[in-house]
DNA sequence: TATTGACATATTGTAGGACAATGGGTCAAT
DNA sequence: ATTGACCCATTGTCCTACAATATGTCAATA
């Protein structure tokens, strides 16, 4: 009988893979900075010894994360990434999953009244400006239920964005790819436009007049609301999610 | 003076990004499910009408998100995204915009107590089991500083995972890159070990008992400590944090 | 002077071919 | 049941080539 020792399996990493590790590792040790130009895919391929091809398919490893990009169609620079940029792989990962409605709903209850809560110390005149605007457009289209599940997505997203909070920001992404277009079907069967613009009066009120309790608890009725709804109109609360967002734009 | 009317820059992708969304949209539709093969790269290739160079690069987009790899070295697989592969991007991004420890703070206190308090009505004998575990192990590295880290962070990831949320523990994935092990320096400097054990003990105490509200309390009270941890020993609760995980095996 | 056209140049996107290294399979020898 | 020898398919990597596209220059023109 052999001794038990197990040896852990060596893993050699391909070459494509090594050398998108080393960029990625200088652009986040800062010795990159975004907005930086990288040189020319022939001049990065000969610095790390490899080939065109091998090189390319490194940056395409570092593309999908959105840590670089392309300028106008041309040179290699080094970008910050975009929150939808990484919330795509991250709602990729939940339709796999197939997290449920309510999954996702756990979540908003956890982030969403926060973010409503942290606006009020963090939101600038322009967040609350463009707030401001969100609320008039939602009042004009409380009819129309494509325009007010846009209007509504956005709504959100402006509270988010003033907290200015960008791990909050990222934590939510999925919540806008998912959750609230799966809501869609919500507002076309009650048609509760009313009810959503009392709600979001209500934060943006807590929100001019820095009452952090006020706008977590409206956030929070809010949240609830969409709850009931999704079970009201019999939508599959306990469903895995689909994604009604994923429209390709060519072909 | 020529008409004002600006055209939208049309923006025609590339092959290879063409035929990775052709490929994830296949997968995230369901017609390719986890575990399925795929064909061999040449095969694909003579599907898609491109080149086998031009194919990978558009594998190598899909790879980074985890939702295709290679099985033992050879064909390619449609995987189940793990955490830990999306959060290392979301993680990525987040070093590059900066994200303060007082963000990933406030992302900490909406979803740490909400696992607690979730995790009640969810956490299987199994989790529970795990919980213990760790429980007996932390009681005997309270004074091993990077063990206790480990144990700590462990910790975490087990009342996550009890809720079975997916949802959830994606939001969270960058605390355990990012959150907890910027606490390591809290831990050498004030060696918390006994308060951090206490604590744990209370959230543990409620999961068992189905006491939610105990759980949620608990947890929050814990996150409180880490945010005084972090002040009390002057460790930058506004700067920046660090990627101090980012040790790269090789080279 | 400012726009247009013509041309040279650099770089990317894509193709196609080549080959070593590796993993899997078969089959005989032990 | 394990080892060794062999073949084969596939990946990882390299090389070369070329069309499409963007940059730069400079003369011609209104």
């Amino acid at each position: 009988m052999p001794a038990n020792h197990n040896f852990s399996k060596l893993a050699r990493q391909p070459a494509y893979r090594a050398v998108s590790e080393k960029i990625r590792q200088v652009i986040l040790s800062g010795e990159l900075q975004a907005g930086d130009m990288l040189p020319t895919e022939l001049e990065l391929a000969d610095q790390f010894g490899v080939t065109r091809s091998t090189l390319r398919e490194a940056i395409r490893l570092l593309e999908d994360s959105g840590i670089i990009g392309r300028t106008d169609r041309k040179r290699l620079v080094v970008t910050l990434p975009q929150t939808a940029t990484i919330g795509r792989s991250v709602s990729s990962a939940m339709l796999m999953h197939r997290v449920t409605f309510e999954e996702l709903w756990q979540v908003a209850m956890g982030l969403e009244p926060l973010a409503g809560k942290l606006a009020c110390a963090s939101a600038t005149a322009d967040d609350k400006q463009r707030l401001a605007a969100n609320l008039q457009l939602t009042a004009t289209v409380l009819d129309d239920h494509k325009r007010l599940l846009e209007a509504e997505i956005e709504f959100h997203n402006l509270v988010a964005s003033a907290t200015h909070n960008y791990a909050l920001l990222q934590a939510r992404a999925p919540l806008n790819d998912l959750f609230y277009p799966a809501w869609g079907a919500v507002i076309r069967a009650l048609s509760p436009g009313q009810r959503i613009l009392v709600a979001h009066q209500k934060v943006f009120d807590a929100i001019c007049n820095n009452q952090p309790k006020e706008a977590e608890r409206w956030m929070e009725k809010h949240m609830i609301d969409f709850r009931r709804g999704i079970e009201m109109g019999n939508l599959g609360f306990h469903q895995p999610v689909t994604s009604a967002a994923n429209s390709d734009p060519q072909n």
